[in-house]
DNA sequence: TTGGGTGCAAAACCTTTGCACTGAA
DNA sequence: TTCAGTGCAAAGGTTTTGCACCCAA
C-alpha cells in the first residue's frame, strides 16, 4: 500500500521508474476521490513546472494497466482514481465535484445472469451523478467529501 | 409507440417537425442497439445526402429533451438509443459492436440508500463491455444480437 | 551505453458554436 | 410572414501521435 512498493512492482513489471511516474502515482493516491486528467496535470503542474499533457496521458494508461489505477468516462472526460482499496464506484455530485464510494458493485447482483448468458465482462462503468445533500442545501461547499 | 405519435408529440412540445428530425428518429427507432453518432450520421446520410452532424448533434440532444431518445457515455463516444422500451442497460460487445440489454438497473439495489445519504441523483450510467458469446468462440458474426 | 520515457508541437477526434439561409407553421 | 431549424465552416476541448532529446537501468 506504500507508494515505494508500488514503485518496486512498476520496475518489476518492466516499467522503469522516473520523477514523473512517481509524481503522477503520489498524486492520485493523495486523493480518494475521482479526478480528471486537468486536475491531475495542474498538481503534477504545480510540483514539476516541465510535466506535460502526453506524459500525464500515457503515464495513467500505464497506470492502468499495470493495475494501479482505474479509469471511468463520464462528462466527456476521462477520471481516474489511484487503486488503494477495494473496487468501487462513485456518486459524484455536478455541482462541486465532490465524489462519494458506493458500498456496492451492480455486478455483484449480475454475476449469474452473466455466467448463464455467457458474457465475458472485461470492463464495466457504473457512475451516478446528481446533486450532493450540502449541494442540495444551496450552500456551496468548496471541501470534497468522503 | 408510431413514430407518426411522437412526431405529434414533438409538435405538442413546440419543436417543428422537420424532414432530418424525423429521419433521425426513424433511423434510432429502426435499430434496438446503441448507436454511436457517426453510425447514426452515416445511415440519415444514406437517406439525406445533405444532413450535418451538427444537426444531428442538435436532433439527438432534443430527442434526449423530449425523452424520445436515451444517451450514455463510453469510450469516448455519445451513444443513443430510442425510447421504445422500458429503461434498461446494455452488455457491449467490444468485438462485434453488438448490444444486449440487461434485465436490471443497478439503481434499483441502491434507491434505499440513496434516499438515506440524502442524494439527489439525476443521471446514471452503466454499461458492460466485453466479448459476446459468439466472438468469444472467434467466429466473428456480423449481425446484431438481441 | 541504450532503448524506454519525456517534452514539444501538431494532429486526430468528437462535439459545439456562429451565422446566413431555409422552410414549417 | 416569421422565427425555429439547417448547413457550412470554423472553433473548442480532450486525447493521441511523431520525433528528437534525455535519463534510468
Amino acid at each position: 500500500m506504500d507508494i515505494k512498493q508500488d514503485l518496486a512492482r512498476l520496475n518489476a513489471l518492466g516499467y522503469r521508474v522516473t520523477r514523473q511516474r512517481r509524481l503522477v502515482l503520489e498524486v492520485i493516491r493523495a486523493n480518494p476521490c475521482l479526478q480528471n486528467v486537468d486536475d491531475i496535470f495542474t498538481q503534477c503542474r504545480g510540483r514539476d513546472e516541465s510535466i506535460s499533457y502526453p506524459t500525464i496521458y500515457r503515464t495513467l494508461d500505464m497506470l492502468v494497466e499495470a493495475g494501479m489505477a482505474r479509469r471511468t468516462h463520464f462528462q466527456g472526460k476521462n477520471w481516474y482514481e489511484g487503486v488503494m482499496s477495494s473496487h468501487h464506484h462513485h456518486f459524484v455530485c455536478t455541482e462541486c465535484g465532490a465524489t462519494v464510494a458506493l458500498a456496492v458493485c451492480p455486478l455483484d447482483f449480475l454475476k449469474e445472469d452473466l455466467r448463464a448468458a455467457q458474457f465475458e465482462v472485461h470492463e464495466h462503468q457504473f457512475e451516478l451523478l446528481g446533486i450532493c445533500k450540502d449541494c442540495q442545501s444551496n450552500q456551496p461547499k468548496g471541501g470534497v467529501l468522503l
